[in-house]
DNA sequence: CTGTATCCTTAGGGATACTG
DNA sequence: CAGTATCCCTAAGGATACAG
């Protein structure tokens, strides 16, 4: 179990429910689908995404991730300014459910693609997969829903 | 892909965000859960789960889940009025979603309880336990909370 | 450019009355 | 008991102005 993060205020004391009061909204998972497959790691690179979150709602749901410790929030090395969001360990560990999730749909809903690197990775290789994951090594240039 | 059932208005083409614009709600998962884990089957079984749905929401979400196709609805055999609510196999392919949704939280979340029999086949026995969601035999009777 | 704060709208959903 | 319909309220979140 090693010390989890956050004590949430439960529904109930079900598995399922609880990952879902955490992930369960409408774009936490794409943050982390961000980080997780993707060389986004700043501020900007989030507000790209193509689903159109706004500056207050992005605020939030970095701020949340860090609650929850699923993102780093780092200096950023040359521009004073910026950050560095990364996943921490326990924000990689959602990667088994973030495949199992673009699988799902991508066998069960229309009009719903993965870049064929990563589906070629998710199906063939994930121990591969994860491992990039760890090293933050971007499967996916900038952006993942064309 | 096999005839997706629904075409959505996706806010894009990523499989991740067209997965959860079906998946993403307070509800859809934890009724998906009563479903494939344990014995739940009727309207009323449903309204028992602890979590508190009302009925409106639950009977929106009984159809929003037919209309999916990953719930069929069938004439209670021997009850005139009641109806047998069951997971399609397009529902019962959540399966290992909800695993990695479940053991994610068991790890990474704060009082998160699995029951063993079910922890037990997650980690050691997915086949066996994909057979049993297939076979529609529950592994837990009544509740999946306590 | 990275956020934060404010305002305001809307959809989700709770309570409840009601029908078969 | 199964399910629907209505009312109402709150919280999620969009638009936008603003601050560092």
């Amino acid at each position: 179990m090693s010390e989890p993060p956050y004590k949430h205020e439960a529904r109930s004391g079900c598995a399922l429910a609880n990952g879902l009061e955490i992930l369960g909204d409408r774009w936490t998972i794409l943050l982390i689908r961000d980080l997780m497959f993707t060389n986004k790691e700043e501020f900007g690179h989030f507000m790209q995404s193509g689903e159109g979150i706004s500056t207050n709602i992005l605020t939030d749901r970095l701020n949340r991730l860090q609650q929850y410790k699923l993102v780093n929030k780092l200096a950023h090395p040359s521009h004073g300014k910026k950050y560095i969001y990364e996943l921490t360990e326990r924000g990689q560990a959602l990667a088994p459910l973030l495949i199992e999730l673009a699988l799902w749909a991508h066998h069960h809903v229309t009009d719903t693609l993965i870049p064929d690197k990563l589906y070629q990775m998710m199906i063939n290789d994930k121990a591969g997969l994860y491992e990039r994951v760890r090293n933050k090594e971007p499967i996916v240039i900038i952006d993942l829903k064309k």
